[in-house]
DNA sequence: CTCTTGACGCAAT
DNA sequence: CATTGCGCCAAGA
């Protein structure tokens, strides 16, 4: 078993996200899939989490079922759901609306 | 070294 | 739809 390199493992978090199309959406699990490590997607939540306050689009992720899960890890908890309607993302009760259409899945958009 | 903690995921109920 | 339970694994206490 190799252990993994941390490291590479956030800058290839941070290239997907940025990657994330404006309007759409993707889950921290596909994220960790289409890195080839399909059971961190917890890892990928915590590299967000530290990544906050970067030049990347991390409101555009959410858990598997459109729930905007990380809320509470913005300035203000409303501030992610504010981001995402920007891009006309509908959201209510804290999940994204129509979330099959708004999900955007890397393995399939990136060809892998 | 052991135990707990997550911006998680999924199947079962 | 909501809840429960379990698997997962790096990090920090």
């Amino acid at each position: 078993m190799i252990k993994i390199d941390s490291k590479e493992f956030e800058h290839t978090v941070y290239e997907i996200v940025c990657l994330i199309p404006k309007g759409r959406a993707t889950s921290y699990g596909a994220i960790a899939k289409a890195i080839g490590y399909p059971n961190l997607s917890r890892m990928v939540g915590k590299t967000l989490a530290h990544a906050s306050e970067m030049k990347i689009p991390v409101h555009r992720v959410v858990n598997s079922k459109g729930i905007l899960s990380g809320r509470e890890a913005f300035k203000h908890p409303t501030t992610q759901q504010s981001l995402l309607e920007a891009e006309d993302v509908i959201v209510r009760n804290n999940k994204i609306q129509n979330w099959r259409s708004v999900f955007w899945d890397p393995m399939i958009e990136l060809h892998l």
